[in-house]
RNA sequence: GGCGGAGUAGCUCAGUUGGUUAGAGCAGGGGAAUCAUAAUCCCCGUGUCGGGGGUUCGAGUCCCUCCUCCGCUACCA
């Protein structure tokens, strides 16, 4: 029986600079949406990659003496190893630059064409490198300095051009009927109140092309002109799926379940991308979540404040899978959030050395030293270990629910709910008393624990997979049984188990001593 | 200006279709225990639920109004 397929992207990152802490969460969370639906037994295509094309890396190229593919190169090659810095398990990274991704751009502006949804226009406005975007002359405002600017502060240039356009305002219908059928289109909810209210008032048709620089996609049949980034850059996703190529090995994944992003780009997600493939009669992905800005310590990140940060530093700083945790427990999905040194530390420390590394260590010593380093054997279960054994096993369908609205805060939060009280179990079952009265009766308690671990330590793979798999391996779990099926009474641990030598799976933070 | 969201314990937030003494985590105070990564467990909150008015037997939870903050969007210039 073939399993259920499961599409996820990110958005593709722009690489005229180095990856920073937006990027790194963007990729984390869709990381650990990705792990979780493997280990539900779903079979994941998990895209991400990097946006090559527009004026902006042409410049930035130039600034540095490059061409703009060797710059685009040399910056790719960053964003995927901060991938590799996360844990991020991706299955495909794709960069706009590659012949595929221009064959499916060609493809899917032909389509739009022959839908006679393409016509060529004309251009003039004041327009912003810096965005890559016309503005009206009433957004922008002339400074003290005399240049022209628009409203974020990048400077404007009068430029008249000859464009092709997409038909958009034909689509405002069908764009309103879709958000009213699927109302989880755009998540969370206060962005689709958002994108409904924007697609109401109106939509104009959408300048797709440009001729002021090359470095882009040539559009078919008129190569003076390059494809406006947004075509270019959300064909990506159905460039890695094989279009236009419909019986390719993977065009079955399409359409996408899920196209995480961020805030900012919810309009080109939701209402530019649905109706391109409208126009091009390719199917619809599911949903586009957007998830929030981080702010550090309250504050905006911007160079000029000197408060960016670097997430490989972070990384480095902190472990993977700890800054992993940080992110995914801290901050509700779908909202902004802060962090800070000190809410990291808490964060580490009390999750997880203290509430999981700890019961871990606490109890696989016992086991170690008073169980001959095997499983322990349980007898008759109390009812106080029935109730903590529900509570584990109930763990993949409380995580489901959660997971199917992308409340990654919320899974977590379900998961340590059972560590708690693991702890308290542990705690009021004193084993150590146990160890000299009724040693059968430790023996229960401490594989009752040993067994909440088991099932802890595979719901928790998604987020912390380095730890967790530290974890199961001291509970000589085999790999096939790391999945979500074995949680629950199919995969008890078994009596008699040989297990390793037990060890922490994470250290507390402790402060370099200061200077 | 329009639309939408938010304002609940020191901090971050939960609070179902209105219904018993408004909750959690963190921080803080006290205690227990000593198996464990000085970890864990137990106990401790007189909060004007932004202000005011209203509906109701009863409102954090519905209606009106005002204040503050935020998002999207428009316009004037």
């Amino acid at each position: 029986m073939a399993r259920e397929a499961y599409f996820l992207t990110t958005p593709i990152f722009y690489p005229n600079g180095a990856p920073h802490i937006g990027h790194a969460y963007t990729a984390l969370a869709s990381d650990a949406i990705a792990r979780f639906q493997r280990l539900d037994g779903k079979d994941v295509f998990f895209l991400t990659g990097t946006d090559e094309h527009g004026q902006k890396m042409q410049q930035t190229a130039n600034a540095e003496g490059l061409t703009p593919l060797a710059l685009a190169d040399r910056n790719s090659q960053r964003f995927r190893d901060m991938m590799g810095a996360l844990d991020v398990s991706y299955d495909d990274f794709i960069r706009t630059t590659e012949p595929r991704h221009t064959a499916a751009c060609q493809a899917i502006w032909r389509r739009m064409e022959e839908a006679g949804d393409i016509y060529l226009g004309s251009y003039s406005g004041w327009y912003s490198v810096r965005q890559e975007a016309y503005f009206d002359e009433s957004e922008t405002t002339v400074g003290p300095d005399g240049v022209r600017r628009e409203p974020l502060g990048s400077p404007v240039e009068w430029v008249e051009e000859e464009s092709y356009f997409f038909r958009l305002s034909a689509y405002q219908d069908r764009l309103l009927a879709l958000y009213e059928d699927q109302p989880d289109f755009v998540g969370p909810r206060e962005r689709r109140n958002e994108v409904m209210s924007f697609v109401r008032s109106g939509l104009k048709d959408l300048s797709i092309s440009r001729t002021t620089f090359d470095w882009g996609v040539p559009v078919p049949g008129n190569p003076k002109h390059v494809m406006y980034v947004w075509v270019d850059a959300l064909t990506n996703y159905i460039t890695a799926a094989g279009f236009p190529d419909e019986a390719a090995p993977r065009w079955r994944y399409w359409p996408a379940d899920v196209h995480v992003i961020g805030k900012d780009i919810v309009r080109f997600h939701s209402v530019y991308w649905p109706a391109f493939l409208m126009s091009a009669g390719i199917a619809l992905p599911k949903r586009v979540f957007a998830h929030g800005f981080l702010f550090n310590r309250g504050e905006k990140m911007s160079k000029s404040v000197g408060n960016v940060v670097d997430p490989f530093a972070l990384a480095d700083q902190y472990g993977a899978d700890q800054f992993r945790y940080f992110m995914l427990r801290e901050v509700p999905f779908g909202q902004d959030g802060s962090y800070s040194h000190d809410a990291i530390v808490t964060r580490i420390n009390a999750d997880l050395a203290n509430d999981l590394g700890n019961l871990a260590q606490r109890s696989l010593s016992m086991v170690a030293k008073n169980c001959e380093g095997r499983v322990p054997e349980a007898g008759a279960l109390t009812e106080a270990d029935e109730a903590l054994l529900a509570l584990a096993d109930a763990l993949p369908a409380t995580c489901r629910t959660a997971m199917a609205s992308f409340a990654l805060h919320t899974v977590l939060t379900e998961i340590w709910s059972v560590v708690a009280e693991a702890n308290r179990y542990f705690a009021s079952q004193e084993p150590w008393i146990l160890r000299k009265q009724d040693p059968a009766r430790m023996a229960t308690v401490l594989w009752v624990t040993a067994e909440v671990l088991r099932e802890v330590g595979i719901m928790t793979q998604p987020f912390i997979p380095n730890a967790s798999g530290k974890l199961l391996d001291l509970l000589a779990v085999a790999p096939e049984d790391r999945v979500f099926a074995r949680v629950g009474a199919e995969g008890r641990l078994a009596a008699g188990t040989a297990l390793p030598a037990p060890s922490a799976i994470f250290p507390r933070y402790v402060e370099p001593e200061a200077a």
